[in-house]
DNA sequence: TAGCTTTGTGGGAACGGTTCCACAGACAGA
DNA sequence: TCTGTCTGTGGAACCGTTCCCACAAAGCTA
């Protein structure tokens, strides 16, 4: 490991700045040498030092990732470890090496670390803390959020058309009978949650056929039990409402509300129907496998990386919010076209 | 960011020698000097170069996590995805940063990159390189391998004992009355596949119940969609066994079979018990939720991070291999207790 | 009072590269 | 032959730290 660019020039019986230029490429240096130089750094297996590069070039190749993690182990999530997972893979091709963080809370301290290992730029996934942004633009690194909240401004932001995705399910929900329908809307502190629920209320008011507020229930946070126990404390107010159908703001509450109505021996979706939203993985394995509105997180995941890239390249960036659209994915959760009085087939 | 040393020191009116000594709090220096220097460095909010640090002390406080990928992204993979998770939360306790990287084959490039990047120490996932293990072991880089092969020696492993949890699979099913067991097992070049298998058919043999090559399918991959497949290929074999219980090498592979069983109108476990390896959070989600062989994952990461520590730290480490002990977990997929005759109940 | 230790501080080399600049030789054009 | 450009190379400063060493002042002991 104690390899230097020294050891190589004297070996080469060079100087290291001859060294240097031909690792580089740039500059002046005679067939002959360069030939010679080359052979040397394979035969030893030379790797320069990175360290040292970025010390004189102020450019580090590493981009920091920070998920901001609430209860939820957060590399494996199926939605947020999708999109971190094409971030590495995109960084991979520009060259860039990832530093991963979760942090919770106010505790950013491995964030902080970030900035003393000088990081190129910093994608932040998820939620923001006003104090890590307070201390992003102290120091002007480079960063974009995706999936995040909106309110701070001039912040680079990749995030799904939330609003659209739920009058799209509004729309195919109303499209195949369905008139009375139950909602389960997640943390409304949530930008996405948020945004979901209002689509798709809109949508289904557009068509004449709005939601009361007594149709929607709040589970406490986005997950897979939150959804279930929702369902559960709710279960006689739903059955007495004789909904024909359910629509999460994501898919790990469908998935955990879908799991409680199974247990009740009903049958999805002859006698309900259930769509999430988010396009996880296991959306599409469960039985049944359930509809959704599917969110392009391999390209969210991408794109952050390109445009970070360019923004540390400072290349002009135009617009500062990327909006991906969703797309619906029919399953079998929904797969039964209800007679179009409507009616609940439960009991 | 191009706040420096130099100019804490000349805003403080000392060296830079006594600005290192007050931050690094080894040294003499007057306590008025101290003061007055932190008061400097909190009001500019200066962070030391972890860069320059780095260079005269050797030492980065990075690690890199290597995660060997074939087809499935790999970060947000229900298995590795949590064992990636708890290295992270480690890390951050020991004060190290993470690069995480995937490789698949033999394109190890995002590997090269760890070194010249000079990690202090790697964590490899799953599987392993011959070519990446030659340039670890002449980088002389720390490393130790979580959950992959052991035909390299004098390296620091961390693996399940899956030949005894194997073991427990087959005396909980012999247990609740299996005796006609139909097998999935993954790729058998997969240490873990392999082992699972063997201890597995090893515990049905110790209890005069062996199990027939003919009870033995093998999906191509220790996937969902190969488990689904595989289930499906062989389903009229599996009608003429007679089959009364399915053991998977591991959860994904049983959730795919769960999911084809269920698309026949099979009922688990009345029907056929269904049990997999890993414990992975779909197992528990899925309905009905799947009988089990637990990893401990987070252990399994949280301690290979430490062994690293130490090795980095030159301290000494007993033996190469740490083994954990998995756990039955008995969920709904196998809860019926078939009558002792043991014949199957279906048709 | 001489000598030693303790306390406090600053100078400068080193870590391993990049890059600017100087310089030398070859060669071309006037 | 002189000047100018091109090619090829080495020396040295610099990036931002740490740490060794020198040095000075003060306090203690004999």
């Amino acid at each position: 490991m104690d390899l230097t660019i020294k050891q190589i020039a004297l070996r080469a019986g060079v100087s290291k700045s001859t060294v240097s230029r031909v690792i580089s490429g740039k500059g002046y240096a005679s067939p002959e040498t360069r030939e010679k130089v080359n052979q040397i750094i394979n035969e030893l297996q030379y790797k320069p030092n990175a360290l040292a590069r970025a010390m004189v070039s102020q450019r580090t190749n590493n981009i920091g990732v920070i998920i901001f993690r609430e209860e939820y182990p957060i590399a494996s999530h199926p939605f947020y470890g999708q999109i971190l997972d094409s971030i590495i893979t995109a960084a991979e091709s520009l060259n860039y090496s990832v530093f991963v963080a979760t942090v919770r809370e106010m505790n950013s301290r491995s964030a902080d670390y970030m900035f003393e290992k000088r990081v190129d730029g910093l994608i932040l996934i998820s939620r923001l803390r006003k104090h890590l942004i307070d201390s992003i633009q102290h120091f002007k690194v480079p960063y974009v959020m995706v999936n995040g909240s909106t309110d701070v401004s001039g912040v680079f932001h990749l995030v799904n058309n939330d609003d659209g995705g739920g009058r799209k399910a509004a729309d195919y929900l109303l499209g195949i009978g369905h008139r009375n329908i139950f909602i389960l809307a997640g943390p409304q502190t949530h930008r996405s949650h948020h945004l979901r629920l209002a689509g798709f209320r809109d949508g289904m008011s557009g068509h004449n056929n709005p939601i009361p507020d007594s149709s929607i229930a709040y589970p406490a946070a986005s997950s897979f039990e939150e959804g279930y126990r929702t369902m559960k404390q709710e279960w006689s107010r739903f059955l007495d409402g004789k909904y024909t159908a359910i629509f999460a703001t994501n898919d790990m509450i469908a998935l955990g509300a879908m799991k409680f109505l199974l247990e009740q021996f009903i049958r999805i979706p002859e006698q309900v129907a259930v769509m999430g939203f988010d396009g996880i993985d296991y959306a599409e394995m469960f039985s049944p496998s359930l509809t959704t509105i599917g969110v392009d997180m391999k390209e969210m995941g991408r794109q952050s990386l390109v445009l970070l890239d360019n923004l540390i390249r400072e290349e002009t960036v135009s617009g500062n919010t990327v909006e991906f659209e969703p797309e619906l994915i029919v399953r079998q959760s929904t797969e039964k076209i209800v007679d179009l009085k409507g009616e609940s087939s439960l009991l």
